[in-house]
DNA sequence: ACATTGATTTCTACGTCGTAGAGTTTTAAT
DNA sequence: ATTAAAACTCTACGACGTAGAAATCAATGT
């Protein structure tokens, strides 16, 4: 009697197990190699059983975009709404750091499920106590979730990394004359910092929403 | 002698052509469906023969990538840095709704080939236009650029559009002491106008752009 | 005119994939 | 003990990407 009974079923498979497991292969073999037939197999179950949990392959990654997202943190209810922001911009960052290779899902289904509504909430109390009108707050709100997104999918990407060896020769082969601008800040792209774009970017669109505020 | 020789193979296919086919298929079809067989098929060529030109269905994607990037127009050179930033922003909001089920590709690859080259180019010159220095300058543009994709790919991908009437039923569902704010805003859901949301963000963007030159 | 060579296109075959459908095992309720 | 439902497995099918060999064609030199 060591184990308890989690589950009615045959092998007692959780749900949430399985996502767990999921999230773990496809860290680890990517978007492409990633299967279901795999899955099963470093699980321990017919492959099968997933689908009769999830219905399809889409449902699992619906379920594992949801886990994710699950995963960020209610912010400190206290602070301005600006440290608020802040705090939940560098949470997503954060999350697609930990899964590079599953991150890019929450751009597949972008409203996931109940996980997202909290955060909505949050964000939407923060642009309020900004002092937005509500019309304001919705538009920004979408439009503030969609550029965090863009930017966190980037960085793991690779755009807001520095720049690699090969890049560089690729730059530095393009034309001056054509390209004055690329070649007078090769330095800056060498000099990329991990995470300051992030930060730059966020700032920037925050001072952007404060800047609303002084007009109609 | 009623057709020009192109190509000097037996079938005189031209990369390019493949390209705009695939790009019509993807469109059909959408991704999960579009299939290398089926270009084949409908451009009437051996799935092989477009295998030969673009090395794998990566590299095909790859081209559809930077097929649409290259739709991209340059901007008036003697306009305000604020109005290029502003037109550039909508032309990657009108690929994205030309081609909704190919734009999701830009986020696979962040930088597509030659293409990106001249954007980039543009964009920095705007931002030093603006007045930023150069590493500000660097941060801004890969920072704008990811925000961008988000957005536009958000658009195509319903996040910005009128809520759906089981989406406002799922909201109506929630329980109002728990979600203040979603009950407040339900009417402002309802009332979403198409584009108004990317071109809010667009011009809080901008916004914090501006705001950043008053600051250290 | 013909042979040669290299670029292009097709053919065949292999392993993998998602999943429908039928069957089996386990649990829960009567 | 019987039954019904839930959980899980087995088998099989069509579609997929693509490696490798073969075929076809254009260009060139002779």
């Amino acid at each position: 009697m060591s184990k308890k009974k989690l589950r009615s079923g045959p092998k007692g498979l959780e749900p949430s197990e399985i996502v767990k497991a999921a999230l773990g292969l496809m860290e680890e073999e990517g978007p492409d190699a990633f299967s279901i037939r795999k899955l099963g197999a470093t699980f321990g179950c017919d492959p099968m059983a997933v689908l009769y949990h999830f219905k399809s392959k889409h449902g699992l990654e619906r379920a594992m975009a949801d886990a994710i997202n699950a995963e960020i943190k209610p912010v400190e209810a206290s602070a301005s709404w600006r440290d608020r922001l802040t705090d939940l911009a560098f949470q997503y960052r954060g999350l697609a750091l930990r899964y590079p290779r599953t991150f890019p899902l929450l751009m597949r289904f972008w409203i996931t499920g109940p996980a997202d509504y909290h955060n909505a909430e949050m964000v939407f109390k923060a642009l309020a106590d900004a002092g937005l009108h509500d019309q304001e707050v919705v538009d920004t709100c979408f439009g503030l979730y969609a550029s965090l997104l863009g930017l966190a999918a980037a960085e793991t990407g690779g755009l807001l990394k520095p720049a690699t060896p090969d890049i560089i020769a690729e730059i530095e082969d393009l034309p001056p004359t054509e390209f004055p601008m690329m070649a007078k800040l090769l330095p800056a792209f060498t000099d990329q910092q991990v995470g300051r774009a992030y930060e730059t970017m966020v700032e920037t669109i925050l001072n952007g929403i404060e800047q609303m505020l002084a007009k109609p």
